[in-house]
DNA sequence: GTCTATAACTCGATAGAC
DNA sequence: GTCTATCGAGTTATAGAC
């Protein structure tokens, strides 16, 4: 928290909570004023309409993971090391942010034309290094033959998933959210482990 | 196509169609009434109102690959056999249905008490047996030790994430509709050759 | 900058003719 | 069963006082 509570911050932060809570469509603008505890004319004056403030919202909360990540791909490390900073750094992010990534799903979908525009300015994904390292290991024989792409596929999804599917795991094996938080943790290395297993010769 | 195109039927296909593109907050009446090309007022008639209609569509999508995936959990074959099944047949639906997993895991997350509530009735997760056949192959020393449910997490996730980010992968790869097709095709064979390359001894 | 009041508009739902 | 017309609730957005 910071010292400086002014009103425009009071908004963005309940924006935040309220649209990440409940989408685009389904959030209210009264809602995010009483988050708030503030008047619904306050955001008109401070964002002028809910379009803009979203955008501010959407984007806030998508740089707050998108080029920490994009950094670590682009790392000078060898390709164990990576994987294994990749997945302990994006599930660190994703379990103090874990309704980011359904959220950011959901406008990638809504919108992709936008979507990815908005990537692109804000730093494309350099996912090239990892690629490269990838094929020039398998070239040098020091791990099994797998295409490039869907190895980088096979680990994101491994990280992400869990989290946009986080009710129905609960459900299926009767997790609570203590229980789920412990797998989730483990993960942070059972990834990395499994990955390594796979294409360890 | 059926020959049968009464308007119950035309109401049901453009309702599908618009809810699973936007969501039951994004999706209007009008929306769904001009895509099957009919008056707004047949849809009350028809559905008395929009939440049982979304409801209906909702079932009827989660239907069409739920009992299916779960009887492959089910199943009397081997674990390399069930895997090998179980992604083969899931990435299968999934390419037929490419848009009901972001649709079905945003309602999820909207309303997740509802939704694991209509799971259970229609037919609870029978995840019971692939997860004792991984726990007594791990005892019998025919694969490496690992936890059953993260072994299941991991396959489940690979499967679906591509579905979900897809907009964000081909922004990522450059790759065209067509490309990404052929990606997701070869993973019916990637993922668990990935996966027993993992696990085994 | 902040508030109250209300305009302007969207959208689900209904009434009623045919 | 199907349509047109319209109501009424809910929401975004603005006007204007303080």
């Amino acid at each position: 928290m910071k010292k400086q509570d002014t009103t425009e911050e009071k908004i963005i932060a309940a924006a935040k909570k309220v649209f990440i809570a409940k989408g685009m469509m389904g959030a209210r603008m009264q809602d995010i004023a009483d988050e708030a505890g503030i008047n619904k004319a306050m955001l008109h004056y401070y964002f002028r309409n809910k379009e803009k403030l979203f955008d501010k919202i959407f984007t806030e909360a998508f740089l707050s993971f998108w080029p920490k990540i994009n950094d670590l791909l682009d790392a000078d490390i060898n390709l164990f090391q990576k994987i294994e900073s990749f997945c302990h750094s994006y599930i660190d992010v994703l379990i103090e942010n874990p309704y980011v990534p359904i959220f950011v799903l959901n406008e990638l979908n809504r919108q992709p034309a936008v979507f990815i525009q908005k990537i692109f300015t804000s730093g494309p994904p350099k996912v090239g290094k990892l690629l490269r390292q990838i094929e020039a290991d398998v070239k040098a024989d020091k791990i099994k033959a797998i295409s490039p792409v869907q190895l980088f596929i096979n680990m994101v999804s491994m990280c992400v998933f869990p989290f946009v599917g986080k009710p129905m795991l609960q459900a299926a094996f009767g997790m609570n959210d203590l229980q789920f938080r412990k797998m989730v943790e483990l993960r942070k290395t059972e990834i990395p482990r499994f990955i390594i297993d796979s294409i360890s010769k």
